[in-house]
DNA sequence: TATGTTGTTACCAAGTTGGTTACAACTATC
DNA sequence: GATAGTTGTAACCAACTTGGTAACAACATA
């Protein structure tokens, strides 16, 4: 089983629109083709960001820009903006054991302590990396690139 | 996004097979009764424990039996045996990133390492849970509780 | 007003999941 | 050998999620 693609993805977004310096315009078209999808797809992510105060986008004229520093945004914010859609579970519990079962009466409370604790490992991971560091690994903006985005 | 829950119901299973003594005999009848579901997805979940070395059922005569102690037995393996259908890839990357983009070029060979370090944090913290330690956490097995399997 | 963009809705095809039925194959026992 | 109980597996289903797409009103700038 996998998570979903939109987390990756939302990823680099955050990073084209960190790498680009400010005064291009970067819109919802321009990455939707780094992407190679379709701009509603990029604007229905970019609203789970923005949602999330990551991002702000400005409505009719266009271009989405950080809402804070790439230093200040890590993975993991990134992660919950996309994927969390119902509440904290990474694992979905069995919703109904059997409670004449002495072993099915308890289990979702035995597990459920173990699970949070690889779910927060996990997350704690996410949480090392910003998108700053991701956008470090890339080559700097180049004036050439600016027929990928308008001024 | 969340995981299956074959999971959790895996490691039912085992604590079950494990908690029960070994004179009783675990069919997939008793099984099903404890998670409040039917035998036949039972035996699927239990087949991915045997294909994984973690179980050995006894065709025909019924019967589940740990195939390896309950404290060799990690929530990493079960979480292995049942939910890694194709390969380690915890996030699905998105398939096809523009190749003329100077970010979505790379973004696959940048994002992946970190992400597979999270995936490695999430295992490790598995790795730490044994199915033995979660066996202790319930009431020891009663012939009283006999009822529920048979001899 | 005209243009370009966003926000949102609606819909679709494909894949996954849990659930269920059915039945052949198997093993122990009578 | 026949019987009974069980497993292994295939087939199918409804519900849900996902990525993809089209369409269009709302918006802001020129």
């Amino acid at each position: 089983m996998q998570l979903s693609s939109r987390f990756p993805v939302a990823v680099q977004l955050l990073i084209i629109i960190a790498w680009t310096p400010d005064k291009y315009k970067v819109t919802s078209e321009v990455l939707a083709l780094s992407v190679n999808t379709n701009p509603a797809l990029i604007r229905r992510i970019l609203g789970s960001l923005k949602t999330a105060g990551l991002v702000s986008v400005t409505a009719g004229t266009g271009g989405a820009k950080l809402a804070r520093a790439a230093q200040a945004i890590t993975l993991l914010d990134v992660y919950r903006a996309v994927e969390l859609t119902s509440d904290d579970m990474l694992f979905g519990l069995h919703a109904t054991p059997n409670s004449h079962c002495p072993i099915g009466k308890n289990i979702n409370q035995v597990l459920q302590p173990h699970l949070d604790q690889a779910r927060r490992a996990l997350e704690d991971s996410l949480q090392q990396v910003t998108i700053q560091q991701l956008v470090s690994e890339f080559p700097p903006f180049d004036s050439g690139y600016a027929v990928l985005v308008s001024k």
